[in-house]
DNA sequence: CGAGTATTTGAACAACGTCAATCCTGGTGG
DNA sequence: CCACCAGGATTGACGTTGTTCAAATACTCG
């Protein structure tokens, strides 16, 4: 990427007052703006892998990925989701434990992790950001686990779908509860998200349905009928 | 507790080398001293209960904690276990958002959570060190949902079990392999950390018996015969 | 020794996974 | 613009795993 792209990386950037270098002034982000290159990903593609050397971390500009990891024989798990303005990468590790996935085209911006590591140390205004930021992360993933030990596949879809529309900025269809809109992941990445197979998530859509708490749009737009009937009210 | 106690309340710390407050000097350890609080527990007993205000955080000297939540309707799921050296609380929050329990009897260092902050700003090196160990607790987190969500309930107990052997510092009963040891969780404690019932926890330790991969000496004595078998090989 | 709790064991059941077939849909090329 | 194609989604039948409920047994600590 050409350095003239760069020389705007920061003023143009979609997240830059909701990203962790949101914290930065003018002078400190241009400490960064050398460092930081901009890299597009389409869907499928894979940021980094797990077991490889975590080399890059990063801001998440636009589009959604997914934290995944799988056993020796292949089960796959989905570990995290990131949306834009979330923080990508492992700092302070050699080794990164889990892949980064594109589910759409993304877009971020990415930096060297050990240059990364430095403007940490140099601006611990966002070193603490960051460690509100990981700590945040280190509460849903525990709410996850709960998650994914205890409820039922009706239960994680249902709130799966909840999370979705509040995340979605949800385009109301009417003025009086109706949300509608695109499911960022097919059945099968929902699955793997929830800890289930895509045949079940794919039932509990067709119950929710026929109980007319959600509506479905192709394969991917969703509409929330009734909220309360969609948590299993 | 009396002040006078708290006088060698660093000086005398089991876990001064290994702890989070190992990165300090001398003289920064004063001021800690001056916040710390000895405070023991007995089996059973709740230090911070979910949904309470985040009032204090420390570090755990002497035996095990479990961190949980539970679901509005009651069912339970622990989404960590906490060793000696262990950080606990949760800086940066106004509210708890996990119960952390004792396993056993335990000790622990305990700073009133805004005061500790206040440490954290004061003091990069350590405020480095938390969000290390902050990374890797998520990454410990991420890997346990793997195992919620994918394995078995006999890859769960045999993993867990090693894990087990491994952590205690494993008095080997012979030179080649036997590892024995106590649990420090009970059967339904192990049930609600590995997503499973008590009833299947007992089953799966009596299959593995069975087949001579562990001994059991009354209800928490283990020994590990074949660690090969314990993994289901 | 004995009470109270934890553990083990059994039998029946439910939820979810697996395998397989079919349907839909969104993109492509004629 | 429409027919076609490939991958995703849905549906059905059936098997498996782990849960539930219930009872018996074993520990542990006074």
């Amino acid at each position: 990427m050409a350095d003239f792209d760069n020389a705007r990386i920061c003023s143009d950037c979609a997240v830059r007052d909701r990203a962790l270098c949101g914290s930065l002034d003018d002078s400190e982000l241009r400490a960064l703006n050398t460092l930081g290159r901009r890299r597009r990903l389409s869907r499928g593609d894979t940021l980094i892998w797990a077991g490889d050397e975590s080399l890059i971390c990063g801001n998440l500009l636009s589009g959604v990925m997914k934290l995944s990891v799988s056993t020796v024989d292949g089960r796959e798990q989905t570990v995290g989701l990131l949306y834009p303005a979330d923080f990508v990468g492992r700092p302070y590790a050699e080794q990164a434990d889990f892949s980064v996935t594109a589910l759409g085209d993304v877009e971020l911006c990415i930096f060297p992790r050990k240059a990364f590591e430095q403007v940490l140390q140099d601006h611990a205004r966002m070193e603490r950001l960051l460690l509100q930021r990981t700590f945040a992360a280190l509460d849903e993933a525990r709410a996850r686990m709960l998650a994914l030990a205890r409820l039922s596949a009706a239960e994680k879809v249902g709130g799966f779908l909840l999370d979705m529309a509040d995340r979605s900025g949800g385009c109301r269809a009417t003025a009086f509860g109706p949300v509608t809109f695109d499911l960022p992941l097919t059945r099968g990445e929902m699955a793997e998200a929830l800890g289930l197979t895509t045949e079940t998530v794919s039932r509990q859509l067709t119950r929710l349905k026929a109980k007319k708490a959600i509506a479905l749009h192709g394969a991917r737009g969703i509409t929330i009928r009734d909220r309360d009937l969609v948590t299993g009210g």
